[in-house]
DNA sequence: ATTAGCTGTTTAAACGTTTAGATTTGTAAG
DNA sequence: CTTACAAATCTAAACGTTTAAACAGCTAAT
């Protein structure tokens, strides 16, 4: 048997299909009495409407395309659950896939022209789904700029972005800023960082905000205490221990993810240094795991929610032809737990 | 401007829009000639078929909807890519909304009849959308019956399930068991086992293959070394502070999550109990945390991707109206890490 | 009583496909 | 050159909506 449809609620309340659709919308007035012949018979059939027909004569779907590096990476979930949040107030659904970039073409878009094939294949798939618009949803921050070519759809990227498109950041260099002043409130002033991979935007928009706090606070500036690290454990291991090896070591670690502060602990309880007492231990990130070692590590969250959120928010603004408003970039906000210790009791310091 | 259609390259081509159709969709034979003619107006104009008008014309979406109880549990991310994996190969599409089950209605369905609303207002949207079946992705498993319903469409459950519908679990009984055999073969024979929350049927699952391997290897049973946990780390911790003072302590515990063993860490910790030196520890989930922990654990892996493969999988049958076959469940594998001591270096025994 | 202006309702076309069934074209046999 | 048949192509309806435009019925003003 066919699904009700419009037509034989239109048949059992006699009226016509355009009546039943005007119930439906509310687009037009209808007297009370048949507005009831209407209800009562979509109540009676059980009628549900049907998307795709609307969305064909509407040429609107109010269904976005989600396009993930890889949903599996600690930033996705969170960021998809903020686009899923915006997307439940506004009647606006997710078409999700997955890239799976890392276990396809490896970090760093090693094959780029597998790569572009990827994700041009998904984007005309969700293309031809009709879809009003996209995200993109990055697990680093790069520059995507010619790779990507959704057609005059609208697209907002967060975690990587292009010279043409809008796309929703963070700010880094703020939230380093940030995790600097906390340090120096507790008393530290010769402080090392241990930076991410320096071709990603991130990295040096923190150290920017590492120099700043640098120069505000007037800390005693020393360029060996400013290590290159690469994300991962190794790194942070490595270089802890050169810090750590250092005539006049740091009292404090700035690592830029949690990741590498896995490293900084190992290392630090393998030279005997402890943590937070004799060095102090700052993460980016918030991932589970930091609340989990010992010391539990205090870190900078990421707005994840929230960019998902406002991602969602600006590309609805685009589909629908509005200005998009001036953009706020979301903050960075400290989780403090019992990594980072006071160095003089004496010097806990004004500023907020 | 209109998109180009199958009616403006029929016009260039000069030939029908049915042929346009059968050079499309390989339906019906075209002449050789006509065949170019018309790729060639495809290929001039940049015609991009639109979906919404097949689907709306077949009566199927080739879209699935996902529905998950919470994207950012750990669990949910593999599914879903394991779902995306498959649903790239044949053409299948996923519409993804997420629940935020325990950010509403608290763990263990507080409000059920909120859940129930926010279940079903998911499933109408869904349906309305047309989806040609449904994947349910839940954080525990547990009994959903009658709380969802999908009409006539098919639908597969993965962490949860139904009495009347298919569902997809990894081997629970057997991942216990494995652990456990694994423990006997590095000289263990006192272990302990931290089980979840009861309610659950992973729970009463490993503990039946605890048993299972207390009985096959006549291992003495001894119900002091059963403990009641609650998935969460202050119970590792307290009930590995009540197994250490026990007047014979285990040699060994198999905690049924890697959260609890983070508790365990630190009980035995501060009892001054060296693992793997004095006691091992096995977990279950093989979250990534379990590799930046000291010392990392041992742990038995879910096979997560697996179940959204095989979700997926199984749903494209029930759409397609085959006879889903004999469903085999995916097995849980041993992640050798360095939390198992081996106890009597002569006793490393025979089973694979 | 006619007209004008509402309000509510219907008619019919359109959105972009697929697909029976009809029609045309081409080919081979008589 | 017909005829028969197969192959290629076309016609037209259908999928379930929305919506412009036409229309009907009523009220109020002239």
């Amino acid at each position: 048997m066919r699904k009700t449809s419009i037509k034989d609620i239109a048949l059992k309340a006699n009226v016509s299909i355009a009546t039943v659709s005007y119930v439906l919308n509310g687009t037009r007035n209808v007297r009370p009495e048949t507005h009831k012949r209407v209800t009562d018979a979509i109540e009676e059939l059980n009628y549900k409407p049907n998307d795709i027909a609307k969305s064909l004569k509407r040429n609107r779907t109010n269904t976005i395309g989600v396009i993930a590096e890889d949903v599996t990476v600690f930033n996705a979930p969170e960021i998809i659950d903020g686009i899923n949040d915006f997307g439940d107030r506004h009647d606006l659904h997710i078409l999700l896939v997955n890239l799976r970039l890392d276990k396809r073409v490896g970090h760093n878009f090693g094959d780029l022209e597998a790569y572009r094939n990827y994700a041009s294949n998904a984007v005309s798939e969700l293309l031809s789904k009709q879809v009003d618009g996209f995200i993109y949803i990055g697990v680093h921050t790069r520059d995507l700029t010619g790779l990507i070519d959704v057609e005059d759809k609208p697209i907002v990227y967060t975690y990587g972005y292009t010279q043409n498109d809008i796309s929703i950041q963070y700010n880094d260099e703020q939230a380093s800023y940030k995790a600097m002043s906390y340090l120096v409130r507790k008393g530290h002033s010769r402080i090392a960082i241990i930076s991410g991979l320096m071709d990603s935007i991130p990295s040096r928009q923190r150290l920017n905000g590492y120099y700043r706090a640098v120069t505000d606070f007037e800390l005693p500036f020393d360029p060996l205490l400013i290590k290159m690290g690469d994300w991962e454990r190794e790194s942070g291991y490595r270089l802890t221990a050169e810090l750590l090896a250092l005539p006049e070591p740091p009292t404090a670690i700035l690592s830029m993810n949690d990741v590498m502060v896995v490293g900084v602990l190992q290392a630090a309880d393998e030279c005997g240094v402890s943590i937070p007492g004799e060095l102090s231990v700052i993460g980016f990130d918030n991932r589970e795991f930091s609340d989990y070692l010992r010391p539990r590590i205090t870190t900078m969250g990421l707005p994840l929610h929230q960019m998902g959120y406002q991602a969602i928010e600006t590309l609805y603004h685009l589909i629908n032809g509005n200005k998009v408003q001036k953009l706020v970039m979301p903050e960075c906000c400290l989780i403090e737990r019992d990594s980072v210790g006071v160095l003089n009791s004496d010097v806990e310091q004004k500023q907020e």
